[in-house]
DNA sequence: TATGAATGAGGCTTCATTCAT
DNA sequence: GATGAATGAAGCCTCATTCAT
């Protein structure tokens, strides 16, 4: 007897979409291409998804920006990384892996294309954002002495640079791990003079 | 007499295609949509277009980040900003300005969404990356004495910055031009650090 | 209970297919006409033909001069037909009936009329005609003593009657089986006075 | 001044049409297409023609198979031919050197596949047909004594090979006079055995 | 005569979803 | 849980025809 291994079919479903909408986008991949490369009938779609918006709104929240950075939430980690620089490092690290891996970067930025029309997306992502950068600038305010309002700068500068590196990072040759030092960089010697201000 | 004012025709399928392409993306708007916004007819639509694919393509094209900064290929233009400071600042505001108007920010980011799936598209936004940021750093290298990369880095970061404000700027609650000013600070800052080692 | 009959789908398509395409031609008739007199919902259609060009080559195909004479390639057929002219006669029998069945001979000229713009219909048509009259020949030359050249006209006359009845066989009232005898008696002529030479 | 060649434009429509028509049948070819071909603008089109159908009513008169065989209708052209064989080679020359010219072949298939919609043309070609073969038996009792039905068939036979020619004549590779003088003979030899009863 | 922008009905096809098995 | 045939609304695009110039 072939039995299908339990409670796999999910995530088949899951994992071929993924594929698909990373390629072509949430519109132009149809439930028929899903189900097909999930390798199942169309109607079992149904019984994991009330629908496709459904699936897409599942996706959308497993690609938010505060699901990159972990260590940011561990109260912790700060003991593994005992200057500022060590821990940018290992949350751009955490950042740029996460979005390396199942598609996540081009499914961000198809989130970002749908959550006009999909206000419970737009909502949660405002809210990350709001969450993540406010975070962040509280765990620069913890290693060093500046302004929480430099930090906050600081800090969205950072993620918009490491944002920045999944649409456009081939387009100057820098290798990630080049690039994402710099970046730390950048945001080192801004916080230095602020500070010393 | 009813006079069609002449040539206006393509304008306002343009006008309303921004328009509703902004709101509810690329696929979800239909060409029945767009002529009846227009107020023509939906055989004219294809007089000017040869599919809504091609019409896409058009827009993706206005709204390239090269579009965002004219100051940036003007050669006379630094005469008028005698410092990085101000250049920048003006780089900046053309920069924000260009695509607060016309729902552009909004069709950026569906163009970045579509990208993989037209791969002409893809290469001009690859294409217009590299000239901008090379541009951006060969204009800072005129002003301050500082190596290539850096400036590549510190232009890179700046523009990285002005795209994060466009979707997640209201995350924090920063004017626009205090947005700005803090921008350019950091780049500043960065460059002051390198250009003295 | 309702059972509907079982793979009865597609042959309902297909037969009301026929009946439109012989009354109004491949390119008047529409989908919405074939699904309406099918009885079923336009989507179904596509459930077995991948468009509309598809079900006109498989019809195309259908109502090939190769298949309205099985006999002209059953091996064992010519000992119930002891001399030509019964043969001939039970051909023509075949070709006539086959077209006057199912709206062959009407879908048999639209089919002539689009072969031009579609290649694979065109070279189908050639190789079953070619393979058809070669056929036809060398029965010919089993019955009777006669040069090959000689049979292949014989038979290209008999089945250009065959054809032409079936456009143009009510311009003189003949009835099909007085035209049928007709023919083969001019066929079985030629071939007497070719043979006697 | 650049004066069109007075008269000349209707003409060029007609040119255009026929060829487009043959390649691409009725229905498939466009205004459009016929008057970029002809190269005059859309609007002119509907001058000489009241529409598209009557466009293709006008060619399909001009290839039908009257026109094709005008010694036919000439009282006087017999004294040129004294035998019924020479007479036959002229009416057969003359039918394929007719269809051979100005895709009037292909256009006569898409005439067969239309006339089932289009009543008129279907009467027109009822007509013509029977006209045609009746003249033709007429002639040939004018030459050799046999009963009128066996001139009608011989007379029908003898125009089925020549239009089944147009259509398949290439499936053997005999030459067109080649395969011409094959039918004649096999025309011939029927009403030598006919009359010789 | 000649033009060509504009029209809009109507064609082909897609695809999310349902439901009987 | 799983299937896949069936649905039909809705999308994109075509094209014969008109009409103001």
């Amino acid at each position: 007897m072939v039995t299908k291994s339990p409670g796999k079919t999910r995530e088949k479903l899951v994992s071929a979409a993924m594929e698909l909408f990373a390629k072509k986008g949430f519109d132009k991949t149809t439930v028929d291409e899903i189900v097909a490369r999930a390798g199942v009938a169309k109607g079992t779609f149904y019984l994991y998804f009330k629908s496709k918006d459904d699936l897409i709104k599942e996706l959308a929240f497993e690609v938010m920006p505060i699901m990159a950075m972990p260590s940011l939430n561990d109260p912790y980690i700060t003991v593994s990384f005992p200057t500022l620089e060590s821990y940018l490092l290992q949350l751009g690290r955490e950042f740029l892996s996460f979005y390396s891996e199942n598609y996540r970067a081009e499914i961000f930025f198809h989130m970002l294309s749908v959550r006009e029309r999909m206000k419970s997306i737009d909502d949660i992502y405002h809210q990350a954002c709001s969450e993540l950068l406010r975070e962040g600038a509280r765990r620069i305010t913890a290693y060093v002495k500046v302004g929480f309002e430099d930090a906050l700068i600081a800090f969205q500068v950072f993620l918009a640079s490491l944002m920045h590196y999944l649409h456009a990072g081939d387009c100057l040759g820098f290798s990630r791990e080049h690039y994402l030092k710099k970046a730390v960089d950048v945001v080192l010697n801004h916080l230095r003079l602020s500070a010393s201000v």
